[in-house]
DNA sequence: CTAAGTCTAGATCGCTGGTC
DNA sequence: GACCAGCGATCTAGACTTAG
């Protein structure tokens, strides 16, 4: 049998509730009492009933998160930024990868408090929750609030960046057959930047990797060495591509940056660790599972607070896979 | 009349928060 | 610092109904 507070109030000779008092710090009760309680408490080994906490407070302290991939790097290392966050707030985070209307259903069943969506390629959320919603994804027509991130102005930063070392050959790497706004947005924003800056763009230029995953990368990259077209620079839009382009390009006697610089989207850690260390533009990781915690908590406490959209900004990090371009 | 089935009110769990 | 109401799901005891 676990250590209920009425085996401390017995103990002490108090009632229960100046117990339940004492242990969340009510001015109601006499500093030594109360840390004679909590002392008590500790010793016998108490650990607070959730379900009676919860009985009570109508809260469960518990964030859903709705997640459609594991299998990717940078999604499932969102997640567990995600998850530290939500921990430094003291609550707990129960992860779904089953469907939106599956894992709403067993969300209502944990009582959670709120839940963050990942709404994957751009689909149709419903108008309403039973319980507050954040998502990740692209503003819909509904008042759902939505995080997002400026994937053009990633796309502007990474052919801007690479213009001013001198590349004017720039090859996009990305998956732009899916309907997939994010990567539909990543794909308009790298054409847009090189029409600005006045440089030449030709099918050889967009590669369509046709998937997300690393060996859609690899593959892709064999394809693009194959051709006449040949770039000084490579831009992949995902941290999965971009490790496929890398194996590519050392399979094919690359070296990088002196015959060929890489650039990636998607900023987290892990793009130091890869076999080299790839600049790289996207929002931080960290950043990211901050803003959607605290917009989340947020609207818990008082939704009319929260904005319906908010965009978050690129910023690049530099490594050690980009280089002046070759003037041969 | 008895056994079996159904219905319902009340108790229980651990805890919080207001009142005295 | 004590007392008490009440949170929601679940269980239990007792009342009542039905069929054989």
């Amino acid at each position: 049998m676990s250590i209920t507070i009425k085996d401390i109030a017995k103990k002490v000779g108090v009632s229960y509730s100046t117990v339940s008092k004492a242990l969340n710090n009510s001015p109601l009760v006499k500093p030594d009492t109360k840390e004679k309680i909590i002392k008590l408490a500790k010793e016998m080994g108490y650990e607070p009933n959730y379900a009676a906490q919860r009985l009570v407070s109508k809260r469960s302290n518990v964030i859903g998160l709705i997640w459609p991939t594991l299998e990717r790097v940078a999604p499932s290392t969102l997640i567990t930024k995600i998850n530290e966050e939500i921990s430094k707030h003291n609550y707990s985070m129960i992860l779904s990868i089953n469907s939106i209307e599956e894992s709403i259903d067993m969300f209502k069943r944990f009582q959670i408090d709120g839940g963050i969506v990942f709404n994957k390629e751009n689909y149709q959320m419903p108008d309403t929750f039973p319980m507050p919603i954040v998502t990740y994804g692209v503003k819909q027509q509904n008042s759902i609030p939505v995080i997002d991130v400026n994937y053009r102005e990633a796309m502007h930063t990474a052919v801007h960046y690479l213009h001013q070392l001198g590349h004017e050959k720039i090859a996009f790497l990305g998956d732009f057959s899916i309907v997939d706004e994010r990567q539909v947005e990543k794909y308009h924003g790298f054409q847009q930047a090189m029409e600005n800056l006045g440089l030449t763009l030709s099918s050889h230029n967009l590669v369509n990797t046709a998937g997300l995953d690393w060996y859609d990368g690899y593959m892709a990259t064999n394809r693009l060495l194959s051709t006449s077209f040949k770039p000084t620079a490579i831009i992949g839009t995902s941290y999965d591509i971009s490790a496929g382009i890398i194996r590519a390009l050392r399979q094919a006697n690359y070296i990088i940056p002196k015959d060929m610089s890489v650039i990636s989207y998607d900023n987290i850690p892990q793009m130091e660790n890869l076999e080299v260390p790839l600049t790289s533009v996207g929002v931080p990781v960290e950043e990211m599972a901050q803003q959607m915690v605290e917009t989340l908590l947020n609207y818990i406490e008082q939704p009319s607070s929260v904005p319906l959209s908010q965009i978050l900004t690129p910023k690049i990090f530099e490594r050690a896979s980009c280089a002046l371009a070759s003037t041969k």
